[in-house]
Order: structure tokens, then C-alpha cells, then sequence
DNA sequence: AAGTAAGCCAACCGCAGCGAT
DNA sequence: TATCGCTGCGGTTGGCTTACT
């Protein structure tokens, strides 16, 4: 599909080399294509990344250079991982997000593989759907303290039980000494401390120690330090409870789970999505033959439930009580 | 089967910061 | 010091897909 618009309209951000540009040629907007692509990802290879308008000019790409860095640093990229959000993932979103805010390109940096327009999105349209549904915003307290004391315990609920399923050998050394660390802060708070701190492959071990101390401790939201935590979700979280089982009450959207509803061409299955016309082989797969991203997944298992899990931490009784906490506190 | 709503995500837009001149 | 060009970031939008009625 070529999509070429007219000239683009400048605005007052339009530098005088775009506005050049923009009445020197046309410039294409829209999806990339294939032939874009190659050609990009080849000028790269050969010359490397950066000076991105002159990029675009000596590529051959009618495109801004904004335009191609954006591709490239959002899809071409090799390192870019594809995939639903994991588990881990989504934890250190929430932990990272509640940190910094939207500061999505440092909590990318963060997320190895994960472009900050991928966070963004998932942010965007997963969790701001719960603050939706519990009609609060996404910046309250309430909803903070929300994500703090019952999906993220939640979360790492998940994480421990899948990793204990899978193998025992998924949560390194560091266990031992994170968990006397960490899963034994004061006020029995349920802490993921210092993720940005830790490398991603220590987040496991911190997952674990945070979901031994759900398992393990008294831990209540009534002895955390936050009252208004406390109020509101003092019956409701339960330590040690079968997810699977009694957080399966709200419809889920089982196409957001396990099939991509927007299948891209990294699919090994080869199925194409903005990209009809004439490959079936990704462009990455091209410039990193043999690259394999789904077995690049580190746990495929938390993968494929990832976001059914997370929609899964919440069920009628929970939205219904949070609301009315919600509500009083009003 | 058809129409509508909702979800999702790639791409675009506008702005700010920074370095070079 | 002012201006210009480039880059990167966060917000927003458009279009496609799927679910629902």
C-alpha cells in the first residue's frame, strides 16, 4: 500500500532543511514498506545509524529523517523484542512507572528489546483501561497505591508460581541474598525496591523474594505503612490465593492474549501484516539471518497469558469494592 | 451477515534540549 | 549571544482487527 501524500503542510516546527525538502519532493507518509525497509536497514549496515536526514537523503528513502529513525529504532532495530509484554516486564513498568512517570524512554532502558512507543502503548492501553474501568485517574493515589498493593503483589504471585513450574534454576543466586534484603523491609510492605537499580535478570530473584514475602508473611495492607492503602483494600488482598482460579470471573479478551491481532511479519509463520505485497521473510530476519524471536523469549510460558494474567488480577468484586473506596473517599 | 464499538499499535506531530556556528 | 539544525521525547492520531449486538 503507497501511501503519498501531498506536501506536507510545515508548521512553525518545521526546520528550513524539512521545509527544503518539503517542497523539493514529495515526501512518503504512512506505513513503510518493504523496499523501504531493505533500503534502510542496508544504508545502516553500511554506514551506521545517525544524521538522520541526511540518512534519509543518501538512502534514497523519501522520507524525515525523524521518520526513519523512528523505524528504525522502533521495528528494524535487530535488538528490538517482539512479543507480548512478560510478566517481569509488566511488573517493572508498573515499578519503574510509578517512579519516574511517564518518562517512557528511560523506563525503556530498562526493558532490554522494548522500545519506549511499546511501553508507552502498553501503559496506554492496559492499565489506563483499569483506571477506567475503576473510574479514578491514572495519576490518583488510589490508583497508584492500587497497582502497588494489589497488582503488583499479584504480579509477582504469578511470576513465582510460573518460574516454580517451570524450573527451579529460573531464579538465580541472587534469591538468597535479595530476599533477606528486600523481602523483609519494614511495614511488611510488599517492596520491589530498586529496579532500576537491578538488571533485568535480577528481577526474577526480586520478583521471588517479594512473592515469598506475600507467601510468607503476614503481610496485609491493613499493617502497611499507607492508610488510605489500608482502608481500601484491607480484605481483599489474599497472601496466598490460586489466581488461575478465583481471578478467571471478568471476560477477558482472549484475542489480545494469544494471537496478535495485528500479526507482523516477525511471525514465524511468516503471516504479514502491513506487508502484502511481496515477502514473506522479515527485513530483520534479512539483516540478522537466523534470528528467531519467539525463542528469543525467555519464558514463553508467561508470555503467552502475560496479559490475560494481568487482566485476570482483577475481578468483579475487586472493581466493584475499589469503587465504592473510591467513591467514599470523594 | 451487517453494523458498531473497542482494542491495539505503528506512525506522526509538536516541543525542548543540545551542539555547532 | 543568537540562530540554526539535529535529535530525542512524550502525546496523539489513524487505521486495522476483533468482539459484540
Amino acid at each position: 500500500m503507497d501511501v503519498i501524500k501531498g506536501r506536507i503542510s510545515c508548521t512553525s516546527s518545521c526546520t528550513s532543511e524539512e521545509l527544503a525538502d518539503n517542497i523539493m519532493e514529495d515526501l512518503r507518509r504512512g506505513p513503510w514498506t518493504v523496499e523501504e525497509d531493505f533500503k534502510l536497514i542496508n544504508y545502516i549496515a553500511n554506514h551506521g545509524e545517525g544524521r538522520w536526514n541526511s540518512l534519509a537523503r543518501c538512502a534514497g528513502l523519501k522520507r524525515t529523517g525523524k521518520s526513519c529513525r523512528l523505524r528504525w529504532l522502533n521495528y528494524l532495530r535487530p535488538d528490538v523484542r517482539r512479543g507480548n509484554i512478560t510478566l517481569e516486564e509488566q511488573l517493572m513498568i508498573l515499578e519503574l512507572h510509578s517512579r519516574w512517570g511517564n518518562r517512557w524512554s528511560k523506563i525503556a532502558q530498562h526493558l532490554p528489546g522494548r522500545t519506549d512507543n511499546e511501553i508507552k502503548n502498553y501503559w496506554r492501553t492496559r492499565v489506563q483501561k483499569h483506571a477506567k474501568q475503576l473510574k479514578c485517574d491514572v495519576n490518583s493515589k488510589q490508583f497508584k497505591d492500587t497497582m502497588r498493593y494489589l497488582w503488583m503483589p499479584r504480579l509477582v504471585e504469578r511470576i513465582q508460581a510460573a518460574n516454580a513450574a517451570t524450573t527451579t534454576t529460573t531464579v538465580p543466586g541472587g534469591f538468597t541474598t535479595t530476599s533477606t534484603t528486600t523481602a523483609t523491609t519494614n511495614n511488611n510492605m510488599v517492596n520491589i525496591p530498586s529496579m532500576a537499580n537491578i538488571g533485568y535478570n535480577e528481577l526474577n530473584a526480586t520478583a521471588a523474594a517479594a512473592a515469598a514475602q506475600v507467601a510468607n508473611s503476614d503481610y496485609t495492607p491493613e499493617n502497611s505503612s499507607t492508610a488510605a492503602s489500608s482502608d481500601s483494600f484491607g480484605t481483599h488482598v489474599s497472601p496466598v490465593s490460586d489466581l488461575t482460579d478465583y481471578y478467571n470471573i471478568i471476560p477477558v479478551n482472549d484475542h489480545n492474549n494469544n494471537s496478535n491481532p495485528n500479526p507482523d511479519y516477525f511471525q514465524p509463520s511468516g503471516q504479514l501484516g502491513n506487508y502484502s505485497e511481496t515477502s514473506l521473510i522479515s527485513p530483520t530476519a534479512y539483516f540478522n539471518p537466523g534470528m528467531d524471536f519467539q525463542s528469543l523469549e525467555p519464558n514463553t510460558q508467561l508470555m503467552d497469558g502475560g496479559e490475560a494474567i494481568l487482566d485476570n488480577l482483577w475481578n468483579v468484586e475487586d472493581i466493584w469494592f475499589l469503587q465504592q473506596q473510591f467513591n467514599n473517599n470523594m
